[in-house]
DNA sequence: GTCTATATCCAGATAGAC
DNA sequence: GTCTATCTGGATATAGAC
């Protein structure tokens, strides 16, 4: 049984989310700057004002669709398959993470680039992205890529891969299609220095 | 001899310069988004209307600061010096891209990614960048990194240290200080691949 | 909850006096 | 060339009727 103040609720949400499909509707037409309370109150059949009902403030929205497009880009990233091994797994991510973000380049950008002066996302929406980046580097480590140095240069290139693609050939594959050969490359180097490193070791200690 | 005309150009000249460092100080201290032709006269210590003796629209401003910013850029990069090698060479002028961008943010942004709906630079100062890309190209051909997926990649390691440093730790150098590392794994994988591809080949032609 | 009306402020740009 | 005054338009946000 449902009861009336339920009823309520739910609407109350849906329209909240109807609110922010209108809100990513406009941004991805018109650019994340050119966003404003009227313009979205019109995409939605309201004035203005009534919007205020379901975000108090301009802020308020944005942090909403910065927290919905973390959200997203961790489905995105945490739905990718597992593969047979670390290293084809966290290609997969990479692969994913590559392609939500080219895939809706505005998002990207509100969620990576801070193009709004005043705009600062609120920490659990923060706490997404990290958590998100955590695990990644989880499986990088299972994967070879050992180390902060390591790591910090496949998010680098990932990242970088995105951005070249969003910029230069914006619904291209020219640079998503090299996420696998930037994965790979990294890892048989690090694998393979690694093995350096442990053969070395094993001679000074005698070992072999 | 310099005649009167001479005078007033270059007068001219100087305050357009003026006008524009005063656009980078605001821009490089409240972001490029909030830059307005009223803060802008106000700095250089003038109203408004005058502004436009200088530049016919802020969009004339702009296509001006991204002109300039181009211009640094580079400067930086050409001005990098000339190593041992192709692959130092490449390197120092990675690096010198990495350390300009991360240097002033806001320039980064002007000039990569599109922070402003409607601006759009003019071809004179893309061609720059273009001119740039293609030098960067030559050298990394000659140190290793044939084909267009190889340069891609290249590309998109440098953009991708950029903007992994300004992101998440402005000011720093944690990303700034893989570059070097990532060209050498670049350079290393593919002329080590290119060995492979070379032995195959001369076996193949019953050479050796 | 939604509206009209409005407050307040700021933007880019222009007209025309000096 | 620089100014005052102003146009035009847009922004976020609030008050208060219904």
């Amino acid at each position: 049984m449902v009861g009336a103040r339920d009823v309520r609720v739910r609407k109350r949400e849906w329209a909240r989310a109807e609110i922010l499909a209108a809100a990513w509707r406009l941004v991805r037409s018109d650019g994340i700057a050119a966003l404003s309370m009227r313009d979205l109150a019109a995409e939605v059949g309201m004035r203005a004002p009534s919007l205020y009902n379901y975000f108090p403030s301009k802020n308020h929205l944005l942090d909403a669709m910065y927290a919905q497009g973390m959200q997203q880009m961790d489905e995105l990233v945490r739905n990718s398959p597992r593969g047979r091994n670390p290293r084809e797994t966290l290609r997969n991510r990479a692969r994913a993470f590559v392609a939500g973000a080219v895939q809706d380049p505005f998002r990207f950008q509100l969620l990576f680039e801070r193009p709004i002066p005043g705009f600062v996302p609120s920490p659990e929406s923060l706490a997404v992205g990290l958590t998100r980046m955590k695990e990644t580097s989880e499986m990088a480590v299972a994967a070879g890529l050992r180390g902060q140095r390591e790591l910090d240069l496949f998010m680098a290139i990932t990242r970088g891969l995105v951005a070249m693609q969003i910029a230069n050939e914006p619904g291209g594959d020219r640079w998503v299609s090299l996420v696998d050969e930037g994965v790979d490359i990294l890892i048989a180097h690090y694998t393979a220095t690694d093995q350096r490193r442990r053969t070395r070791r094993q001679r000074a200690d005698g070992a072999d």
